[in-house]
DNA sequence: AAAAACAAACCGACCGTTCTGTTTAAGAAA
DNA sequence: TTTCTTAAACAGAACGGTCGGTTTGTTTTT
């Protein structure tokens, strides 16, 4: 990796945590530089355009995490429900660990900047479809229409994203693993 | 209504509306007494803990709002998965027409707030379990088991705030509508 | 007169950003 | 190898502006 390059990794990692555990306007620049270990001068330096082009920059890399993750475990699984539902379980204990989220949700950030920045509103929009995409193609390899599989991969990312507001909301992963529960009533039984 | 009592329910109600709009940390007290013709000692003689104690309010207005509104609703039709389907319909028209949320979501809110503050994390659940109760009872009087009325309730409270969420990000109403098209194959159909 | 409702000036703290100065690394010239 | 040059990579003080909140004063109502 070239040199600054790392800092501004360590940068672009340490922001999309805080903003997607506490949201855009809440986490100060300040903030990210101390939990960071960086100082102004560097954020500048490789951020010209300040806070909303890291914000950018983390959505792209978190976004990108995520699309990867998902990618895998389809390809490693046989069955996508049955995957999902794993998934779902999954986030649901990890909510209840943590008491935060890791790494996934770009929920957040979509539903605070979405009416106020279209350029943040798009890059998520980008995430969102990239992952129905992912989740569409799957289905259709297994058999489903294309009108199925786009309303399907619609709804369950619909689903993951209440779900998460949901459990964060209740402080508890019992509303995720109902929602996985319901799962296989989405999807006709395969002969 | 007493003297200052419509000052205050009008504060709320701004307040409310700019806070699902925009976020809780991105709307300042400047904004709320501007857009509400009222002043900083109008809002802090009515809510003398400030922004969050006018938040908490909002959040109880706005879901008491909504709470009277469903139950309406589901009175009024016949078939509880028709109802809900219409809605999903609804507010998809309302995102494309008017670019933005009108009364309804606390998700966004939720979201900012839960892992910050657990007054507010908790005013925002008590919202969703209460409407999730609602609907719950609706599909015990049609019969359903009670387990299945739980985890059908919370996942269509989760498709709810999920679809919204989706809708805003990309601008449109479609991805509501597809997710409305889904609803009736999450109900086993009744005989 | 007394109390409630409101208005407006004001406060320190913190915001995101800019600025100037320093360090570091790498390549060219000797 | 040593020195010089240059530009990138930082460091951190300082800035104007706005924040949420308080205080003080003025109406209005009872």
């Amino acid at each position: 990796m070239p040199p600054g390059m790392e800092t501004k990794q360590h940068l672009i990692k340490t922001a999309g945590h805080l903003f997607s555990c506490y949201g855009f306007e809440a986490v100060s620049i300040s903030t990210i530089i101390k939990e960071s270990n960086t100082t102004k001068g560097a954020l500048y330096h490789h951020f010209p355009n300040g806070k909303e082009e890291l914000l950018l920059a983390a959505i792209q890399y978190t976004g990108d995490l995520l699309l990867t993750d998902t990618k895998n475990l389809l390809n490693k699984s046989a069955d996508p429900i049955e995957m999902l539902f794993n998934q779902l379980n999954l986030i649901a204990t990890q909510i209840e660990q943590k008491h935060e989220l890791y790494g996934v949700p770009i929920g957040n950030i979509a539903g605070e900047m979405a009416l106020k920045n279209n350029e943040i509103r798009l890059a998520c929009d980008h995430v969102f479809k990239s992952w129905q995409k992912l989740v569409k193609e799957k289905f259709i390899d297994y058999g489903m229409s294309e009108e199925c599989a786009t309303n399907l991969a619609i709804t369950l990312n619909a689903l993951f994203e209440g779900g998460i507001l949901l459990s964060v909301t209740s402080a508890s992963g019992d509303p995720l693993r109902a929602i996985a529960k319901q799962i296989p009533n989405l999807v006709p039984p395969k002969q």
